[in-house]
DNA sequence: CAACCGAAGTGAGCAGCGCTCTCTCTCGTT
DNA sequence: AACGAGAGAGAGCGCTGCTCACTTCGGTTG
């Protein structure tokens, strides 16, 4: 009946987790202080290290837990498109993972931010981490197995992207064409790149509406991907 | 005749930086340490804030001067191209972009990483901030001069885009048309967005070879933007 | 040349931090 | 009922950013 004790260190640590993501959220995580939270927590200093050996294990959890958050998120959107439309799924996904950074702006940054030079991904992390990157790619594959038209744009593909996709092939065990991965791997970093881009302010008075802005953009991608000419309007994407 | 008094601030000044650049370089942003600089230093720990007045201000300088830095690297780019051929410009001030990253991985984390919640940019960052984009503006305004076919690639706009590029218009005083200024903003956000994500290590264990896809990428971007086939080949661009 | 003012550097000190160590108490098991 | 391990207490170490009163010295002015 799950002992008392276990039941109590769990809600304990889940209570350090939830004051450290505020603490994220006001300070960033520059400003996350066990000693801050310890005190939150009604305990001594030293006695949070009964649940976290390490300020740098507590970051780490925390870096897991918004990994598994945001590919969660992706793979709900994508699974909430239920005929299965290529273009709406990767509206979808992409609307999801910007809807995710504006919900937990701290946690975007602290996965997609700057890392600390020193630091190393312990093994745990690399699983969460490749959740939301799963979702795109089985994206790519059911558009190869569609027989897009293969990405219009982005073409054609330079010989050192070629060379780059043959490593990530064999990598990822699917056998996709390189218009469509290196159409694939160029929205992706795009994708990425424009909701850094907002989220760290460097959009501030370069253009207005971001979240209208994000919304075409990811069409843009989408018809660069899956070679379609989208008669999405901005809005209400998924 | 530039007394003694303030050609040794500016010495020390420069000093100051230099250290504190060692220190970001090894530890980041978190790791820099007034302490630690004024005791390389041989100052005591107060005397530092006779030239910065708090670690931020300190923090603030170095942000400015990496603005500045990756502007003037682009700058240099740019103009090294003598035919002025705008393909083979737009590779060189991408690669500057990327080399630079490359040869100053915290100070680009500096600027393109996460920010500080708390942190507001002060008014003399914004001149430096503007100095590599507008570089990359120039090349659109001379494409569009050049009446390049505009950029059969990245098309359509959609209309949530031609929203934003209209309030964008405004602001740089250029007409530049959709097609071209859309692509632009696309290829904008896709160089830094692979950037960040080779220098933040999440294309680590995906491709190989991170150099040349970069080259590569650049060059896919390049055709998106100008709407030409590259007779470049990765390797040694610009 | 002397007087002076302000900039530069000193040294002590405050509050906060991550983390360690020893100690006590209590829960869960044997 | 006895015991071992987990949980918390409390003191303490060395580090941090930053402040304040004080001294020293450079450059300008009467």
């Amino acid at each position: 009946m799950a002992g008392k004790r276990e039941r109590l260190r769990a809600e304990n640590t889940d209570e350090i987790k939830r004051l450290a993501r505020e603490q994220l959220a006001s300070g960033g995580a520059p400003g996350l202080s066990l000693r801050a939270i310890s005190r939150d927590l009604g305990m001594v200093s030293s006695a949070i290290y009964r649940y976290f050996p390490s300020r740098d294990e507590l970051l780490t959890a925390l870096i897991v837990d918004a990994y598994d958050s945001i590919g969660f998120a992706a793979e709900r959107a994508d699974a909430s498109v239920v005929n299965r439309d290529l273009m709406a799924r990767w509206i979808a996904v992409g609307s999801s993972a910007y809807q995710w950074a504006s919900d937990h702006p701290a946690e975007y940054g602290l996965i997609f931010g700057t890392p600390v030079p020193g630091y190393a991904a312990p093994p745990d992390t690399i699983g969460p981490a490749t959740r939301f990157t799963a979702v795109l790619l089985r994206l790519l594959i059911d558009a190869d197995h569609a027989g897009r038209p293969q990405a219009g744009l982005h073409a054609p593909i330079p010989i050192s992207v070629h060379d780059a996709l043959n490593s990530m092939r064999a990598r990822i065990g699917a056998d996709i064409p390189d218009q469509l991965l290196g159409a694939g791997m160029l929205s992706w970093v795009a994708l990425f790149g424009a909701i850094s881009f907002i989220r760290f302010g460097h959009l501030h008075n370069v253009i207005d509406g971001h979240d209208a802005y994000f919304a075409g953009l990811l069409e843009q991608l989408g018809v660069g991907v899956l070679g379609l000419a989208a008669p999405y309007t901005a809005g209400a994407p998924s």
